[in-house]
DNA sequence: TTTTAACCGAGACGGTACGTCCGGTCTTGTC
DNA sequence: GACAAGACCGGACGTACCGTCTCGGTTAAAA
């Protein structure tokens, strides 16, 4: 996906079997730990397919878990913002603080943090949907009144997202719902 | 620093030649290019010196980055917690943009990202000051009666670092004086 | 050749330049001073390479010195004993005594001194040839009535070529054809 | 011993120590495997102090198993040259085929293979001897009218000896009385 | 008897080579 | 011609020892 070329004759089968060994591998050892030779053993697959169809670990790492999740469902809509947003935080915490989940997380992010090209495709593919959608939640809000009119929607989205993902990257402390529902209430008041 | 064993006999000039090596290298080829073999050749030392007192190179360039700077300079207290909030913010994200620095932090934030135990070292002598300088200033704004009894300061100076982290981190955004703003604009008001 | 596993596909040509650097590192700088390191940068080659194909230092060496000569060139047989045996002795003294091939026969006798898998491989395809050669003309001289019937050929070559393997090895005098001569004549006198 | 400064103050306690830690862990690991680092552990020393009064591993080694010994016992003299030189050839060949003294032996010879002035030593105070008293012997023998008077005894003593240590050398067959045996006849048949 | 300097143990130091691992490329034979 | 297999060159890894160099502590001769 991320640096497919023009696809002329490519096994599907070796496709598969190599996403799903990267995910294991990362899954098992981790990102750093993570060998592209350890990959092509464990998909029973030649280097050169890797090399042939990726540019870099990382590459192969961010396709294999972003595969094709949308990531873009949008926001629930009870009506009451603040109850939408703690709903939508608690989830996203609850989510990063998933022991399961970690390692696949957390390899995205290395992966992301030194190659800006796959950090290009991140934000598109799946943090871009996500910032979108709250967004769009927002700006429902801000119709019903429930948000000030000059507000930022964009920076709010942001900084919603942004104080989960700066306490999950560096363990700065619990993510549960008390932590979400207290971002929640800051950015809800302060929109209003 | 991080790794030091009860100081037996150690040689302090080496320790600061493995320490500016690593630092220099750091800034011309960035975290992922650097070797251990690298730094021991820049700095004239023997490989070992450098594994006899440091367990990765995280911790190598950690210690060279981190070395014996504060970080915990109070925040300025004008009276007015918009404004103090807003200069600290700008510079704080002034100084993640310019490139001088940005090889630097982005190093250091990769060591951090990979192994729990540097994070600890980071999170203590580096970011803790920095949030606990904006949780004093936010206490004192309390007392002056500009932010609301019930407020959660700790989680206050959190989001505000964390929007800035979160952008820069991922590359969502220009990290200019207008982002800083609008984040300190959107806490401030939330914590009236 | 000395630990070559089922050919599966091997450069000959790396192969051939692994001998080759092998053998000019051992004539420049001795046995003890050759490093696996220095004959794969000379040769052009990955360390890997030499380690995939030879079990050590001093198979490489062994392999690079005995390379394809044979070493088994039947005795001259002039009719007379003593004057064949004279000449043979004589060579191999010379030979072992000469400066440029000094470094090389030194060299294969520590290899094969420090490995008995190696000092195998040295006695089959090396010594066992020139024994068997100089046991057959001391059987055609048997035949010719000039040794005893009873005499042991075996014991007789390995003595011959023990008196000046001995010399040569612990230094403890010049050979040179007094020495070749003197050898022969107590060993054809004790076969008669 | 071997290479000693004018022994200005020396410890002898350490002296006993590093030579008694070489001769065992040269029992142990053969000389090949053996450190200086090693010996100085097991002998509680610093390893100046070795580097202070040997020259290399191989020195210490020679030094520490040419002892004190002498090595220089007059041949028995029954009057019967064949039988005396049997006694010697045989005692030798068990001696060196004994697996307990094997080791110490071989770390001996490769050592001095290694080093010309390691070999100058174990010449004049191990081997020296050995082929004087078996020369002795031989006079007494030419004395008794057994050996013919224009033999070269000095040739002789080393053939005898070579040939054992040839075949011990490079393992080309077994070391027992049969063969010891064959050689004596030999020389004491070229002798007459 | 006190000084003093060499010797000693310990072990850090700048180095070199080890043998292994993996990256990314190239080659071979199969499907 | 894509593919599995894996050899190849290169280069960094982390370790083991080398031989040199402090660093106190201890001795034994000189003062």
């Amino acid at each position: 996906m991320t640096d497919k070329k023009p696809p002329v004759r490519r096994s599907e089968k070796s496709r598969q079997a190599i996403l799903t060994a990267a995910r294991e591998l990362v899954a098992e050892y981790g990102f750093a730990k993570l060998t592209i030779e350890a990959i092509a053993a464990r998909a029973g697959v030649g280097k050169q397919t890797i090399y042939r169809w990726w540019t870099s670990k990382g590459a192969v790492v961010l396709d294999s878990l972003i595969g094709d999740t949308p990531n873009g469902a949008a926001l629930p809509d009870t009506g009451d913002l603040a109850t939408d947003l703690r709903e939508v935080m608690r989830l996203t915490a609850a989510e990063m603080a998933s022991p399961e989940i970690q390692a696949s997380t957390r390899a995205m992010n290395v992966a992301v943090q030194t190659d800006p090209a796959l950090a290009e495709v991140y934000r598109e593919r799946y943090l871009g949907p996500a910032l979108a959608s709250a967004r769009d939640r927002l700006a429902s809000a801000r119709e019903a009144g429930q948000v000030a009119a000059d507000a930022d929607l964009e920076v709010a989205a942001e900084v919603l997202f942004g104080a989960i993902y700066y306490r999950w990257s560096l363990g700065l402390g619990p993510l549960d719902d008390a932590y979400a529902d207290a971002v929640v209430r800051l950015v809800a008041s302060g929109l209003r």
